[in-house]
RNA sequence: UCCUCGGUAGCUCAACGGUAGAGCAUGCGGCUGUUAACCGCAGGGUUGUAGGUUCAAAUCCUACCCGGGGAGCCA
């Protein structure tokens, strides 16, 4: 059934896919049926809807069928008295997560998902589907992860994808709308870029080579070609870290652009942040509304952000601030595990009296609050070690991930720190002119705890300290032979940085763990599904 | 590699030395508009594995396996 409304206002649902494209179903192709994010514009008409049943709810004569197609979730009424046997009989075996088709007319109805309903007169069972695991309930983490091919169709997985997918396009715009041209560097490499992190090997027809932990190197040559120019990529670190902020494959953008000194390389990065949250608070209100995310703390990423050298963090960990800043936490962490011991305890006495739907209300709040004391417990347990190494952090040291952390509690906004001592930093980096011990890296923090999503800094254009870095660093210099030539014909002053894609929608999406920001997370001891 | 928490029905959890339970899911029945609908009934378990202590073990002990969280390292 083609979409027979006659209406002409602009298309809405294509403000809601934020890409900016007129994304209407009739723009596409001759296609007979319509999406359900576009079910506003066909209201009164009759239209044709394809999807899964994501769930559904029935009293005597009639099914309330809930309809999912990716571009969202609509009711679909099927009532006995309007429809035919065939339609009711499938209304009544679908299953959920079966494949429907359902033509009906479109009806507005404020108090539904998206604001209208489709009354439907024909409906055609395009697959039943067998028992589905992820039923609407709570469930453990092991156990969808395991479940990702389906998990991946809940609301909530659905909304992370989405700002995800919005975060990558305002990437590409912000870069596009700046000449940037974006260039791909390759993902096997002969060579470790930084020597530290460990690469995963493989067998090259009978030679060693990696998977790229960084497209860095090869965007320096690409913006000597280039001017400006960003990678969008997929990153491998073999690292054995188990942690909820790492990941074994993630995706890492990385603009190199040449004459920008360390300043300005703050200022893209920053322009940048600032871009990918406006557009996402702009673009996904509805996905940031449904991961219940708290939008003040990203209201305020405004620039300038402010920017700390590492001296000037060295202080702050020193500071009498940041201790008190620690006995509160700690104060607050007992308030808070007090009165979470309370509400348990109320709740089991109210548990017995309860009626059935409150009995699942308070084991759910029951799971949530046990949770949030084993991390209260976890955080407890670590805040004194926090504090300790704050206390006695040493100049010249690298900053632990807690160090990070402490840092940005003194400010509202991502905050960027620069100059670090050049020893725990890459061989490529540049030194400070003012001060020899420093190399000029910087780092984005982001706030609320999500640490470090972006690290760059201004590269070395030496020739000679170049090479007696290698050496220093214990690198091969034979790998390197290109590296050098960008220094040897025509080298100019020229800056990046990193930034990781699954960390910036984490933070963006507030998630309790970088898994769920990328579709198919690898870890160690996971690469399935 | 180290520290820490856990493994009970298809799923989420309870039972903490004495007959393994609840909700969801599934099946059947009821209810003209439900919003994770609701109400009733039913099926569903060698309590991760292997030993040990005990009259008695899901519960205590030991080892191993698997998973969560964290440290180090980093995007």
């Amino acid at each position: 059934m083609a979409c027979s409304s006659s209406s002409t206002r602009p298309c809405l649902a294509s403000a809601r896919w934020g890409t900016g494209w007129p994304n209407c179903d009739a723009d596409l192709m001759p296609i007979d049926f319509v999406s359900i994010d576009s079910l506003a514009r066909h209201e009164g008409a009759t239209v044709t809807v394809k999807g899964w049943l994501y769930n559904k709810r029935g009293s005597k004569g009639l099914w309330f069928l809930i309809l999912r197609d990716g571009s969202g979730l609509a009711q679909c009424v099927v009532s006995q008295e309007s429809a035919d046997a065939a339609t009711w009989e499938v209304a009544e075996a679908c299953t959920q997560e079966s494949a429907l088709s359902l033509t009906g007319t479109v009806r507005r109805d404020e108090r539904q998902v998206g604001g209208y309903e489709v009354q439907v007169t024909s409906a055609t069972l395009v697959s039943l589907a067998e028992e589905y695991p992820i039923t609407p309930k709570e469930h453990g983490i092991e156990f969808l992860m395991n479940q990702r091919h389906l998990w991946l169709r809940s609301r909530r997985q659905w909304a992370i994808m989405r700002v995800r997918n919005r975060v990558i396009y305002s990437i590409h715009q912000f870069f596009q709308e700046r000449g940037f041209v974006q260039m791909d560097a390759p993902i096997l490499t002969g060579n470790a870029v930084e020597g530290t992190s460990t690469l995963f090997a493989i067998d090259y027809f009978g030679r060693p080579a990696y998977l790229t932990q960084s497209g860095q190197l090869h965007g320096e040559a690409m913006a000597m070609a280039m001017g400006k120019i960003y990678t969008f990529g997929p990153t491998f670190r073999a690292e054995k870290s188990k942690t909820r902020r790492h990941l074994t494959e993630f995706w890492m953008i990385e603009p190199e652009m040449a004459f920008y000194d360390l300043d300005m390389n703050m200022e893209v990065a920053e322009a940048m942040l600032v871009r990918l949250v406006t557009d996402a608070m702009e673009h996904c209100a509805e996905e940031l509304a449904i991961l219940e995310r708290d939008l003040e703390p990203l209201k305020r990423v405004q620039g300038p952000f402010p920017r700390v050298t590492y001296d000037e963090a060295v202080e702050i960990l020193h500071s009498d601030e940041t201790a008190r800043m620690m006995d509160e936490k700690i104060e607050g962490l007992k308030v808070e595990e007090a009165s979470l011991r309370a509400e348990l305890e109320a709740n089991r006495k109210a548990y017995g009296q309860a009626k059935k739907h409150e009995k699942r209300q308070y084991d759910a709040r029951e799971i949530a609050i046990n949770q949030r004391l084993a991390d209260i417990e976890e955080e407890n347990r670590y805040l004194p070690k926090w504090k300790e190494s704050a206390r006695t952090f040493e100049w010249g040291n690298d900053f632990g991930g807690s160090d990070e952390t402490v840092v940005t509690w003194h400010f509202d906004r991502p905050v960027i720190v620069h100059r670090f001592p050049h020893h725990f930093k890459a061989f490529y980096m540049k030194r400070d002119p003012e001060d020899d011990r420093l190399a000029l890296g910087m780092d984005v923090l982001a706030p609320e705890g999500y640490g470090e999503i972006i690290g760059g800094g201004e590269r070395a254009t030496d020739l000679a300290f170049l090479k007696a870095q290698v050496e220093a660093h214990g690198l091969p210099e034979e790998v390197f032979s290109w590296y050098f030539d960008l220094r040897r014909f025509g080298s100019v002053p020229h800056s990046g940085f990193g930034m990781g894609l699954e960390r910036t929608v984490s933070w963006i999406c507030g998630l309790h763990h970088l898994r769920e920001a990328i579709p198919f997370p690898r870890l160690i001891d996971r690469i399935y599904p």
